[in-house]
DNA sequence: GCGATGCTTCGGCCGTGGCCGAAGCATCGG
DNA sequence: CCGATGCTTCGGCCACGGCCGAAGCATCGC
């Protein structure tokens, strides 16, 4: 009767997880964007009021948060551990019974960058990351990150606004782990934030039908030249 | 219709870990032993029939291996990355709706050393890692490794044999993530002979109904002496 | 060979949970 | 106010899958 009781818990998580409509409901919210119910059903491919009893039980069991909004019901991915949770299963799901690494044109564009929740990951997410350190421009402690004064200053250079007080109770600064890479990238408000001003500078561009980025040639410059990353690992995958 | 296909694959193994029978399975085999479907089907709290089934889907699904051996059949976790799932959603069902760290004794011990699959994690796995990079013994690159000449002297006058011609596929040494610490540990046969060695010398015991290792006083002074680990991360947590 | 042990297959029972259409609240626009 | 839109609740249908006992193979010890 060791952890009986977690492995009860851990039973109830994975069978939220593991039903065709929840599954894609998920795969819809990983994208980082809130989606209303109608659009989840749509998604799900199921009607209105079977899509409502789903998310209501991943409501209840914290997979998701909700946000009312008008006549509009807004759903989210509760935390980066649910997104990390998902990432690992589909990391198992994509590896599953081959021995060696598929390595298809999508995979390789994953690995090289994607969407994690709402941040960037993979090579260059992980790449970034430990420029932003190399440069003391932040500090990673554990889990959770500070920015220095310096950062303070380049990011705002860089467009990104860290107000002191921030209303969301968000951490402005995390870590998230990368099944690609097995490296720590940055989530939190900060790693939202350089995913946002990548995609409005049009350094990154998501990839059709898929959590996957393409860089573009301006990020290659933009990345090399702002962040000081090597070029060949800018290029598009070989 | 995105990954759909890949939502459907994710929602089966889910659904394979979302099952109470299963997933104390899949808990008892995280320890790292193989064990026989009937002290599998104890533990799950199931008949021979309904354990011989579920064993059966999990095999199937790859989440675990079967060995036979004489007339016993000895189940084991298929690969890492399903012992990386696996914490996954372990930890989700820790943190689960708290706001934050519940930090109990049990979870206090649990960070700081316990074994994951057949090797250590924790503070302690991390930090030897870092040590063991640190002083040019293995180089790690991406999600494996490698054991310099340095390395090999070292883990042989450790105990560790590193046989040239290992008749086993598995990788001699690999990364694993860790979610406590969200950082990398090592992992493959290297990991598993540390994690050997480590309770042959008493350094670390389990302790009682739990994947925590306790870190003896003889642990204390042998990992400071012989990876130059700080003593402070030693000592019992507080 | 023989029984004992370990494990799986078979057959049948039953409950959980998925699904939808219809109806019920809530909110917006006019 | 009214209808339209977004979403949930209700009621009922159905099947997937979990559970066990009994029986069937396989392997060991003698």
């Amino acid at each position: 009767m060791t952890n009986q009781a977690s492995a009860t818990t851990i039973a109830a998580i994975a069978a939220l997880i593991g039903d065709m409509a929840r599954a894609n409901i998920l795969s819809a919210l990983m994208s980082g964007k809130a989606l209303t119910a109608t659009e989840l059903a749509h998604h799900a491919g199921v009607s209105a009021p079977t899509a409502s009893a789903h998310l209501a039980r991943l409501v209840d069991g914290h997979l998701i948060a909700v946000e009312k909004q008008g006549r509009h019901r807004y759903y989210r991915i509760a935390s980066s551990a649910v997104a990390d949770a998902f990432e690992s299963l589909s990391h198992l799901a994509a590896i599953g019974p081959k021995r060696h690494r598929p390595t298809g044109p999508r995979d390789l564009a994953m690995r090289q960058a994607r969407t994690c929740y709402d941040h960037m990951a993979g090579r260059l997410a992980v790449a970034m990351t430990d420029a932003l350190i190399a440069r003391g421009l932040i500090v990673v402690e554990d889990r959770s990150g500070l920015v220095t004064n310096d950062g303070r200053r380049f990011f705002a250079d860089f467009g990104i606004e860290l107000d002191p007080k921030p209303k969301s109770a968000r951490p402005l600064c995390r870590t998230c782990l990368d099944w690609s890479e097995r490296r720590m990238h940055l989530g939190g408000r900060l790693g939202a934030q350089l995913l946002d001003q990548s995609l409005k500078r049009h350094w990154v561009r998501p990839l059709t039908d898929s959590r996957a980025l393409g860089i573009t040639r301006d990020g290659e410059r933009g990345f090399h030249e702002t962040f000081g990353l090597p070029l060949d690992l800018l290029a598009p995958p070989r």
